[in-house]
DNA sequence: ACTCTAGAGTTGATGTGTCAACTCCTGTGG
DNA sequence: CCACAGGAGTTGACACATCAACTCTAGAGT
């Protein structure tokens, strides 16, 4: 029985209660967005990748790369969202591949007051309840999470040296 | 009304790297007892959870109240599990209703193996990667997340008076 | 006994995420 | 010029998650 388990159980207890967190807290946030808003945090993402394109159209390729989502599930949500509204596609070229994309009028105005709300309840969620040594070093292992996980790394600064392995 | 942002820019930049390394951890996580054990992370909580009740039936409430998951969610997933062959209802009371949830002899097999996987993808991806110190602080910072997110706190005992409920 | 209601569980609709297969375009080599 | 490899983007199928509406049952209260 107890030969069987590669973690003992208080390593699973802190494995649990670390997951429910993280999911309280999603879902917290989540439907913050939600009530306020009438968007969901995914919607989230899309529209304030584009805003911060200020305005230019972005390629799917490009929110792709800046979201880290895959192509089709972008593909998927902007369908989703230029249905509601939010976005429309552009296209240019011969045939229709190769389309634009670019917030509307009501996306716009969804982005705006989306981060505002957000950004405030990230703020009562999560980093008011920081002490300063938590944050420090939740941060870190944020960081050196991503750094060990993250299969493309390295785009974030100048990319300071060629990479080996790094193709994408 | 230009600056529109509620948070820092080094805020949220805190905010985006702590969501990126949790979206590639959960990912790792996925991706690894998918590749091993051919299962979900979602079903993976239901076997652990009905294995741990150690052969004895239990009721999608129960199931429910244990993973803290809705109701429906558990359903829907009981459908998909006993599709696959990995639980089985059995019904009792006079029409159909008040079904108890068991594994099967499948079932049992998966869960065993998979939580030697899991378990040791868990110590390698995540506490291999702590240090002591950083694991008390984020084992605190989950505790008292859970304390203030949670909706239903203290259904432990009573009332607040006991803490230390390693129950569930 | 009979109704009424609260709880357990299911179902359907819709949104989210992933994988694999597909289409269309474009650039390159023959 | 043509064929074709490869990239960009879409689509379909399926699992997961959430909400609301529904069905049954059992247990009050009268």
């Amino acid at each position: 029985m107890t030969e069987t388990r590669s973690l003992e159980p208080e390593e699973w207890e802190f494995w649990d209660t670390w997951m429910r967190a993280q999911r309280l807290l999603t879902r917290e946030l989540e439907r913050g967005l939600q009530r306020a808003c009438d968007i969901s945090k995914a919607e989230f993402s899309v529209l304030v990748t584009l805003w911060q394109a200020a305005g230019r159209e972005m390629r799917v390729g490009e929110l792709s790369e800046s979201l880290d989502w895959d192509k089709s599930r972008v593909s998927h949500q902007l369908t989703r969202m230029e249905k509601r509204g939010f976005v429309k596609r552009t296209q240019y070229g011969a045939d229709g591949r190769r389309a634009g994309i670019g917030l509307t009028a009501e996306g716009r105005r969804a982005a705006q007051s989306a981060v505002l709300v957000h950004g405030g309840n990230i703020r009562r969620h999560f980093l008011d309840s920081l002490t300063p040594e938590q944050a420090s070093v939740i941060r870190a292992w944020s960081e050196q999470a991503v750094d060990s996980l993250d299969p493309h790394r390295g785009e974030t600064a100048g990319d300071d040296a060629v990479r080996q392995g790094a193709e994408r």
